[in-house]
RNA sequence: GGAGAGUUGGCAGAGUGGUCGAUUGCGGCGGUCUUGAAAACCGUUGACCCGCAAGGGUCCGGGGGUUCGAAUCCCUCAUUCUCCGCCA
């Protein structure tokens, strides 16, 4: 949520601004700031009030304990007509502070400058490009037919037990699994961040937090029977634990790190995007989060981005970066890298991770803030990124390093494995 | 799931209808003393909203109510602890 004061400040860049997300403000950022003024008067209103009505209530126990009961009964009735007129102001303000928020949360984050403009996935600026396409066997196959090849990988059987995208990872496949997410696991713990083992259910104003909810309702399972969400991303508890915490300025960076099990509807999808490992509704990620000085968190975004470039370095996967457009970043974001592994037997490049700058924005959600040196309480930045997402990791191990032999398993992984290939 | 007792500032812990945003202790910060430190002593120490400021308002788990006035009384939800039941 974009700050109040910002907004009446700088109206106009931020109309701009939301321009490259194509999102048009004017009407909504227009609307804002007049039901503030609305806010702010009928506050001070009620305040006036309010401190008459808790002048004459001191009065009034200043007369009874002199015993003066006739002036006593004189405040009272004044005091009753001032309470009266703060009945008929409460509503009026309270429905206008909740239209206020119900407005606020509907301004999307600004996107940093260096955000290109455009509107779909080709509009992504590819920013770096790194390893050595894989030449593959002649008789190569994608991910899926390897899985059943090799019974490492059963979606059928997931399909019965659950339904589709909801597989069964057996054998090898099940090890690889755990592999990879002890690999990612140590790999950012010897970065400096603290480990930690998550809720997998959140409460609506975790969810709402970090930016699921309310406009990402439908992309979450819920358990109505106790209110509760599963999450799609370890970022949901991970930055939460700061939710109404006011941090010291020199706890920063504060660097976590989560394995988790991500649960994602995906309504609306369909086709060769989720196919095999593509897309499912249950998946395997670890998620690195940082809360960080405002002047410091493009810096650290930097870093994260190499942290996550460096374990598919380790993984020998060839992989680019791209900073995403205004119109393919989410809600929440101002700054987004994209990275994505070529998947070789597909002939695409599968989306691994996502690293991301929020700015204050979350954090303005949550409360979460600090004490500068001049002793101001300020909103932190938050900052996450998959390092790394699962599935399509394994889709590409799969697919790039298939052979007559098996697949190869790459070097970096062998100690987590116990083996050297899946045959 | 049942019964009972709690939930107060960074922490511990008073306060049971009026001058209580809240006694006190610890911790934190500043100072005196000291070559330096410790100890001791003195001072200071919550968040939010409106306001240039002076000042005003809100917040004692959340929400609602009673009252001129609520941390204090009532209702409700959440949560913690103890006991019982069930259980990986």
């Amino acid at each position: 949520m974009l700050q109040l004061q910002k907004i009446r400040e700088n109206r106009d860049q931020i109309i701009e601004r939301l321009a490259v997300k194509n999102f048009k403000a004017t009407a909504l950022v227009d609307e804002i700031i007049e039901l503030d003024n609305t806010r702010r008067n009928s506050q001070k209103e009620l305040d006036d009030i309010l401190a008459l009505s808790n002048q004459l209530a001191k009065e009034i126990g200043n007369h009874y304990a002199k015993g003066e009961q006739g002036k006593a009964e004189l405040a009272k009735q004044e005091s009753l007509k001032l309470k009266a007129a703060a009945k008929a102001i409460e509503p009026l303000l309270m429905e206008t502070v909740e239209l206020l928020n119900a407005k606020l949360i509907e301004l999307p984050n600004l996107p940093h400058t260096s955000v290109p403009n455009g509107k779909t996935p080709e509009d992504n600026e590819i920013i770096y490009e790194e390893g050595v396409m894989p030449r593959l066997p002649e008789n190569a196959v994608p991910h899926w037919d390897l899985a059943s090849t090799y019974k490492i990988v059963d979606f059928e059987l997931g399909n019965k037990v659950t339904g589709a995208g909801f597989p069964f990872y057996r054998g090898k496949g099940a090890r690889l699994q755990r592999a990879l997410i002890n690999f990612f696991l140590d790999e950012a713990i010897e970065a400096g961040y603290t480990e930690y083992q998550p809720p997998l259910l959140v409460n609506a104003a975790s969810g709402y937090g970090t930016g699921q909810l309310p406009d990402k309702e439908g992309q979450m399972y819920f358990a109505p029977e106790d209110n509760l969400y599963l999450i799609p991303t370890a970022e949901v508890p991970l930055t939460n634990i700061y939710r109404d915490v006011i941090v010291k300025e020199n706890d920063f960076p504060i660097k976590n790190v989560a394995y988790s099990n991500c649960f994602r509807r995906e309504a609306g999808s369909y086709g060769k995007d989720v196919r095999g490992l593509n897309r499912l509704h249950q998946f395997d990620k670890v998620e690195i989060v940082q809360i960080q000085h405002p002047d410091k968190s493009y810096q650290t975004l930097e870093e994260m981005k190499e942290h996550v470039a460096g374990l598919l370095r380790k993984l020998e996967l060839p992989f680019r970066i791209l900073r995403l457009c205004g119109g393919d970043m989410s809600f929440t974001s101002a700054l987004t890298y994209d990275f994505e592994v070529f998947s070789a037997a597909q002939n695409r490049w599968l989306e691994v991770s996502s690293v991301s700058n929020f700015e204050d924005f979350q954090a303005n959600r949550m409360k979460l803030r600090f004490k500068d040196k001049e002793g101001k309480t300020r909103l932190a930045h938050t900052l996450n990124g998959s390092a790394l997402a699962l599935p399509r990791v394994v889709a590409a191990l799969l697919e790039n390093n298939q052979s007559a032999e098996g697949i190869k398993i790459p070097d970096a992984l062998t100690n987590y494995t116990g083996f050297k290939f899946i045959d």
